[in-house]
RNA sequence: GGAGAGGUGGCUGAGUGGCCUAAAGCGCAGGUUUGCUAAACCUGUGAUGGAGUAAUCCAUCCGAGGGUUCGAAUCCCUCCCUCUCCGCCA
């Protein structure tokens, strides 16, 4: 949610950041300065009633104590008109109130002025690359071929029990899965000083409304009711990231100061409707359902998020660099940014077989626009209280590094290697048909 | 699903219509004392919104929302949540 004192004191800034989006929601500032004006008056008159009902209020209970019936019972004849006239104004005030908040609340965050001017991931420019794309002696299959040989995902079976867009790993393929899980979770928790974290997978629309994800992508997230209990529809979501639950375990506290920065690790997976994304990449698993992830979540004072979100990206990579991944990071432009984000890298692992880069990862500084919704904030030693900048991050996203993995270690007799790294938690070297 | 208890500041917890400007304790911050550490003592210490250049002032907040009243933490209504026991269950 973005600061209405900011919007009030410099509309032109607001109008502008968010015009750079490209998504037309500058127009909504000038009905939300509306709003807080009238909002700001009313509030005004109504409280300077109350001073003053409050005021005779006390002379009545001290007239009571002295025993002077009639001229307490002067001023409350007085003071009557005062309650009616306060009645009529709060409602004023409870009725301007959510109209200004439910337009705050559907306003994307500004992106940082660091990030580049553009509508489409096209204008997306290339941070650096890392490694280089590997040389094949034959031609390359897909990780859907090498999955039916090696019989690693039954896309078949798993259409049977869930219909399109879900996966059943086998065999092989649930160890590698497994493998990949443990392996992530012990290099963020051991290595880069995450605390790991097991989260629910289902939350409350207070949870989605906290990141972002709510209201405005409401159609995109499952919701689930206990038994046919449709009336239960709306209290319960299947998290559509790891962030949802994890970014919110700190939502309406006050932290102490020196108990940031904080970092969490959280392994779930992932549900998503992707509404209005069918027959987009629904061959394989590129796009799914269902998928899991390792999520990196940072809560940091305001002066250190950029700072944090380099280290964020650089734990990221580690990933693709230990498994020895040929990869890209590309910062995302203005245009293509997610709702939340204030400034937003993508790493994008090379797939031989796909001969595109897929995104395994998005890293994000969402400054305060998420704390300001979960109402998060910090003490600072003077006493202030501020809201933190909340990062998220995959590190990385499990499906489409499995994806990668196979279609980049795959050997001309149809076997894939297993690189040394993860050797140690899938306990072999190779897998073969 | 059945029965009961309860929701008050960072935490514990008192408060049953006006002296609540919410007691007390803990915690926290500063200070005094002090070979060091610790202790003791003193002082201070909630949030949100609004007005003001500022010092400051005002309003609201005792789970949420309504109601009664000149006045509600306190009385009434509705809802939510937590805990305990029982039943079922991994």
């Amino acid at each position: 949610m973005l600061d209405i004192k900011l919007i009030r004191e410099n509309p032109d800034f607001v109008r502008q950041r968010l015009a750079s989006r490209g998504a037309g929601d500058e127009k909504f500032i000038e009905e939300v300065l509306q709003l807080d004006e009238q909002r700001r008056k009313t509030l005004a008159e109504v409280e300077q009633l109350k001073a003053q009902r409050n005021k005779v209020s006390k002379e009545i209970g001290a007239l009571m104590g002295q025993k002077k019936i009639a001229e307490a019972e002067a001023k409350k004849i007085e003071t009557r008109d005062i309650g009616d006239r306060i009645t009529a104004l709060d409602k004023q005030v409870a009725e301007i109130e959510p109209k200004r908040d439910a337009i705050l609340i559907s306003l994307p965050n500004l992106p940082h002025e660091s990030v580049p001017m553009g509508k489409t991931a096209e204008d997306n420019p290339l941070i650096r690359m890392h490694g280089a794309k590997p040389d094949f002696s034959f031609k390359p299959k897909t990780h859907i071929e090498l999955c039916e040989s090696l019989k690693l995902v039954d896309f078949a079976r798993a259409t049977k029990l869930s219909g399109s867009g879900f996966v059943l790993y086998t065999n092989w393929g649930a160890k590698l899965e497994r493998a990949l899980i443990q392996f992530l979770l012990e290099l963020h928790s051991n290595e880069h000083g995450y605390t790991e974290v097991n989260p629910p997978f289902v939350v409350g629309p207070h949870c989605l409304e906290g990141v972002g994800q709510f209201p405005k992508f409401k159609d995109q997230y499952y919701g689930v009711v206990e038994g046919d209990k449709q009336e239960e529809m709306g209290k319960l979501y299947l998290i559509p990231t790891a962030e949802t639950p994890v970014a919110n375990i700190h939502r309406e506290e006050i932290l102490p100061e020196k108990s940031l920065p904080i970092k969490y690790c959280a392994y779930t997976p992932c549900f998503r409707g992707e509404a209005g994304a069918a027959g987009v990449g629904t061959r394989g698993m590129i796009r799914v359902h269902q998928f899991d992830k390792v999520e990196l979540i940072k809560i940091v004072k305001p002066e250190h998020g950029y700072d944090e979100l380099e280290k964020m990206v650089t734990n990221a990579e580690k990933v693709l660099q230990l498994l020895g991944l040929h990869y890209r990071i590309v910062l995302l432009c203005t245009g293509d940014m997610g709702f939340a984000s204030a400034k937003t890298y993508d790493i994008e692992v090379w797939a031989p077989g796909q001969g595109g880069y897929l995104e395994v990862s998005s890293c994000s500084n969402c400054e305060d626009f998420q704390s300001r919704r979960m109402n998060m904030r910090f003490k600072v030693d003077g006493g202030e209280n501020k809201f933190p900048h909340i990062l998220n991050g995959s590190g990385t996203a499990l499906a489409r590094l499995f994806v990668a993995l196979l279609e980049t270690y795959q050997q001309a007799d149809g076997s894939v290697i297993i690189p040394p790294a993860l050797q140690p938690y899938l306990k072999t070297d190779r897998i073969h048909a």
